[in-house]
Formats: structure tokens, C-alpha cells, sequence
DNA sequence: GTATAACTAGTTGTATGACAACATATGTGT
DNA sequence: ACACATATGTTGTCATACAACTAGTTATAC
């Protein structure tokens, strides 16, 4: 059991924790309302002003929602396991999740570099060519390569402007970091990566939706190559 | 950067929003004590008890911490790209992001089914039915089949075995129920969607890649075409 | 009778003032 | 030099009042 220091005199999250607790074992259900503030001042005998900072902190946390002259209600579609086990970062990725890696790019980067090269501006086109940059200086230094690389990608998404790619990337930045670095690792910085960066660039910039595709999917296609012939090894 | 006064409701966003942007730009750095409240109220022309919610919520969603009788300070290490993707919990989508899902799921879902089609066991196989099941007895009541049809594309995802795939569609269930209960309520329940689904799941298991994504192709045009067809009128 | 407007009770949002609890610096006496 | 008291500034909590909003009820006009 986790040592449950009671702070000195922190009533708010004393309170906060017991609403949660009353949240996480369906005494109070998804969906239903909550005691009104008055309420829980007389239900926990603390002022309002500290069961509205309670209410806050979960209102903050999304965990329940808030209607002006309504009420408050618990969250509907509440991720309960996410609440109390926060995700633990990736440090490292196994052969199958490098794999899985593999398949996410060809499916999802194909979209973005299409998209991209559609929609892209020119803040976006700066921010890649930033990404880019640093590539190419840091032909030396792997893990100052796979940064810039990790950010070159990473603006590509922000230029599809679809927001659910670009929350996506962001949500599995660690995990993609740490790919790129054993792709870049394992089989090197090859003129042949950089060169493939430098087109997906020039086409996006050139809004060649085409030439984007292509560049990606021979990429792609030597990296593959290149894993299978060193797991024949 | 200016402060502008608040003048109308929703205050304390208001001045959250300020203060996270004085955070963003760096106007107040990483480390830095932020003014005390008394002076915030100055500064914005609010009541302390604003000036407090605003800064709890800062401290909330991890961006500020306070001590008693010091003061606020930015937090250390702040990852400032997934501030503005992440902490806010969503609950409404935008017609921009309501295209930007359907993009996103012509994308991944369409690899998920393929994967799914191949790697699919029996327990994959039988929560997919469980959902399937759930969304047949719910025709009536678009909340529950909203929740039994994201249970249906989870499930679908698990049977991929593909953990980038998995741990992303995690990432982005809010987003997704708010997507499918658009779908939902908009074009309504209709007969063709639920037989989508039957064959999605009957594709599935008899592991017939062909059929599960011409299933979900014809799905997603009829979709599009009613969906073009409402923003019309 | 029906629709519209006004009222009422309940709830959350904001403002103000007061005091408690905590942290730091300054001064005082020994 | 040291211990202690004090002053000042900060966040935490309380109490009260009123504004703003919502849903339901009642009154009014037609």
C-alpha cells in the first residue's frame, strides 16, 4: 500500500481525492450528476470556496464537466485506467514494435507527405526546411541526426494540417524517436536517406503531390531491403 | 507581448489563456516566479478568486507549480508542443477536425482491417463479435451504440496486433466517440451501417483481407456521400 | 386553447474582505 | 556570533453577497 502521507493541511486534495474515489467506484456514475456545490460543503464541512478548487482540479483533469446553472456531471466515456496508471515513456523498442513502426509510417506518413504537399504553406515549408538543415550538419552526430530527423517528420504533419495526424505524432514522439535512431543506427546516415529527405522536401515545396509519393515509398522500399538483408545475417 | 484587459465572461479562461501564453513565449521562462496573485489582479483587473482559478488551472495541467507563501514558478522541462495538443480534454469537434477523422480513418483503419483480416485469433474475433452484439441491441439508444461502435474499431485495432496502431486509437478514443456520436446522430442508425459492420466482423474471421476492405470502402463513400449531401442543404 | 412573456427556484461564476498558515528577511538583545 | 522576536510578503481557507445562467412554472395576451 502507498504510503498516504496526510499532508499538514491540504484540503482541497483531501477533498479532491475522496470526490475522485466516490467518481472511480461508480458511487457517482458516468453521466450523472454531482451534489451541487452547496451540497458539498455541508457533505465534506469545508467552505465552498474549497469544493469549487476540488471541482476545478477535476473539471482541469476532464474528469467530470461543468454547465453554467446546471450542475456538474461525471465525464462520460471516462478512460478510468488512464487516470490512476499514467503512461510510462518507451526507452526502447522491441523487433516486433519496430516492425509495427515500419507499417505505421508507410501507412500514415504516405498521407501526411500527400496532404502536405497540397496544403502546406510557407511557415510550414520553413519549418521543414529548419528540420532539413540540421540534418545535413549533423551528418556526424546520430542522435543530433535523428533530433532533426525526428523534427523534419514531424513538421511534415504539422504541414498536412489535419489535426488528428498531428496529435498522433505528437503522441508517440518518444517511440518514433527511438526507431529512427536504430533505423539510423543500424544501417548508418546513407547518402540514399538524405538524398530521399531532400526530394520529399523540394516536392512538398513544389506542391508535387506525385513526385512527394514516390520519394517516400522508394525510401521506404531500401530501408526494408536493407532490414531484411541484415536479419538474414 | 500586451495584457488586455478582461472585460466580459469566461474570465478565468481569459486569463488563463494569457498566462499560458506569457509561459509559451518565453515571457516568463522556465523556472521563473510568476507574479504573486495580488499582482495578477492587478494586472488583469480581476478578482483574486479569478486570478486563483486561472493559476489552478495552470497548476493542474502540470505547467506551474506553487508553494505556500513563495509563490508560483514555470515548471522545468516543460513540453510545450503537447500543452496546446494534449492537456485539454476534448468534447466537441470542429467540422475541420470532423474531416480531418474521416481522413485519418480512410488512413489507419483501412491497414488495421487488412492486419486484423490476416493476424486476427480467437479472442480478438470474439470481442469484436462482443461489440458487434452490443451494437445490435442498442439500435435504439445512439449514446450506447456510439460506445459499443468505438468498442467495435477497438477491437478491430487490437486484432491488428500492431502496437502503434493499438496505443494510438487509444490515444484518441475521446476524439473518435465524438466523431462516431457525430456520425451517429447525423446520419442516424441506419441499415447500412450496421451491415458494414457484420461484414467487417464476418470478413474478419473467415480472415478474407478482399472482402473486409471493400466492407469498409463502401462504408466510408456512403458516409462521404451523405455527409455531402447534408452540407449542401 | 395556445403561444409568449414574466417570474421563481436552483446552480454556477465573480467580487470583496478577512484571517490563517507558511516563508524569508530584518532587527534586537544577550 | 547566536538565538529569538518581529515585520512583511505570499498562498490557503473561510464567509458573504451578488451576478449570470438554466429549467420549470405561472401569468398574460391573443
Amino acid at each position: 500500500m502507498t504510503i498516504q502521507t496526510i499532508t499538514k493541511s491540504n484540503i482541497v486534495d483531501a477533498v479532491y481525492q475522496q470526490m475522485l474515489n466516490k467518481i472511480l467506484d461508480n458511487s457517482w456514475s458516468s453521466g450523472s450528476k454531482l451534489p451541487s456545490e452547496f451540497e458539498l460543503t455541508e457533505l465534506f464541512n469545508v467552505s465552498r470556496t474549497s469544493v469549487r478548487s476540488a471541482v476545478q482540479k477535476l473539471r482541469d483533469l476532464g474528469i467530470i464537466y461543468t454547465r453554467h446553472g446546471m450542475g456538474s456531471f461525471v465525464s462520460e466515456n471516462l478512460d478510468k485506467d488512464k487516470i490512476l496508471n499514467k503512461n510510462q515513456p518507451i526507452m526502447h523498442l522491441s523487433q516486433d514494435e519496430f516492425m509495427d513502426m515500419m507499417i505505421f509510417r508507410q501507412t500514415v506518413e504516405f498521407k501526411c507527405i500527400e496532404l502536405a504537399a497540397e496544403r502546406a504553406n510557407e511557415q510550414d515549408i520553413e519549418a521543414i526546411e529548419e528540420a532539413l538543415n540540421r540534418m545535413l550538419v549533423s551528418k556526424n552526430d546520430y542522435k543530433k541526426y535523428t533530433q532533426a530527423d525526428l523534427d523534419f517528420h514531424i513538421a511534415v504533419a504539422a504541414a498536412s494540417h489535419n489535426k488528428i495526424f498531428i496529435k498522433i505524432l505528437h503522441d508517440i514522439k518518444d517511440m518514433y524517436y527511438f526507431y529512427l535512431e536504430e533505423l539510423n543506427r543500424v544501417l548508418g546516415i546513407t547518402l540514399e536517406s538524405i538524398d530521399a529527405h531532400i526530394k520529399i522536401y523540394m516536392s512538398i515545396k513544389d506542391h508535387d503531390v506525385e513526385t512527394a509519393k514516390r520519394s517516400l515509398d522508394s525510401a521506404m522500399k531500401t530501408n526494408i531491403i536493407a532490414i531484411e538483408k541484415l536479419k538474414d545475417e
